[in-house]
DNA sequence: AGGCTAGTGACAGCCACTGACAATTGACAA
DNA sequence: TTGTCAATTGTCAGTGGCTGTCACTAGCCT
């Protein structure tokens, strides 16, 4: 069961029926009080029990619906991904590399949003950045599976500009060096006083604008 | 114990008695159990106890010198980044910051090689970067650890230009820019067939040239 | 030589995670 | 409606990473 979420939901979506309804119940209800237990009290002082206890289900279900903790705290973290994948693959063909990530990206925050909301309030999602930052366990997980959507998405970057990803590296270089500010806007946003969703939208276009100054390196004529 | 390795070392090293140098051959011998376990067998199917058995000691006494298995096995790798910080913080003033870090590199190879050799033979450690690749626990492990690693040398980089890392995000940004670059081509050097330090000295070169044009991204007109 | 202390092994226990089996409970046809 | 089948769940037992405790041994220092 685990990882056969929505994900790969059906072209033509029949009506759920009753227990697919309950499964996804479940699920949600076991994110939530999840992501609640880790943003009071810390991830590693949470364990898998509390998780099953706060959702009334015992420890073998929680594992049943998701292979590891970790992957519990990610599960929203995966809808806002699959948004932004689709989003740049929707861009038009006829723009830089660099300027595709970053319009998908803009264009990207409102749906992203919506979506996880669904699951769980947004403000929760937001403010368990500060735990995945502030959590040794967490941020190696965080950071691997960004590496992960960093090759999905340079696959597609390649595909884009007709390239095969793995005889040209430009295709990985750009998307690297994309995440790579990403990540640091993440970094520096989440330990700012400002945990909103506009905050961290207007850190990640000012930072994606100074990459060019940063690289050129003539930092001390300003 | 764990952590005050040599790191920490005294500045004036006093000849180190029978304790030292035992304690020293002992986590030698662990970290190359460790090594050659991980490689043979893979990370997951080496238990802790197969690496304490290997090196005659308890796995408690394991435990004593790593704080996690993890560790255990980025014991070498520690090495290396404490040459490369070294080697940044050696680098003339002038120097543009991307170009002090590309140079910092390049000229750190060599003392790498020669400071791994000290403990484990250089070719383990090269082969152990094909099983983090292919490790998510120690790729995730990794990326946490290279990112640590960029933290400290953009404070190094904000040091050498008079800025704060906290005020002025460039620092950051460039380092997690040539930090990517580096672990693009760790990814592809680990996949492809030539494991051997000169292989990935020229590949990494062979990126840091693709930035630029990279990002500029006209990749049609050649 | 003898006390001091660092290093070690043995043991017990917590927590993440997994396999196996039995008990429930939706889904669907008769 | 009812009976059957398959999916879902709970219980139980076990593995492996990791930690606290305690007694014991072996370097070290006077």
């Amino acid at each position: 069961m685990v990882g056969t979420a929505e994900t790969t939901a059906a072209p033509a979506a029949a009506p759920p029926g009753l227990r697919e309804r309950k499964k996804r119940r479940t699920r949600d209800t076991l994110v939530r009080a999840a992501l609640e237990l880790f943003t009071e009290r810390g991830y590693e002082r949470t364990t898998v029990d509390d998780i099953a206890a706060a959702a009334d289900v015992s420890q073998r279900t929680f594992f049943r619906y998701f292979a590891s903790k970790e992957e519990a705290a990610f599960f929203v973290g995966r809808l806002a991904e699959s948004r932004f994948v689709e989003a740049v693959r929707g861009r038009p063909p006829e723009e830089a590399p660099l300027d595709a990530l970053r319009r998908a990206l803009a264009e990207s925050w409102d749906g992203i949003a919506e979506a996880v909301e669904r699951v769980v309030p947004l403000d929760l999602h937001l403010r368990f950045y500060q735990v995945i930052e502030s959590t040794p366990a967490l941020l190696a997980a965080h950071l691997r599976r960004s590496a992960e959507l960093e090759e999905r998405i340079a696959r597609v970057v390649a595909e884009r500009e007709g390239l095969d990803v793995d005889t040209d590296p430009r295709p990985r270089v750009v998307v690297a060096v994309f995440g790579a500010v990403v990540r640091v806007t993440e970094r520096i946003w989440s330990v700012g006083g400002d945990a909103s969703l506009a905050a961290l939208r207007e850190a990640t276009a000012a930072h994606l604008d100074q990459v060019e100054p940063a690289l050129t390196g003539d930092w001390r004529t300003d």
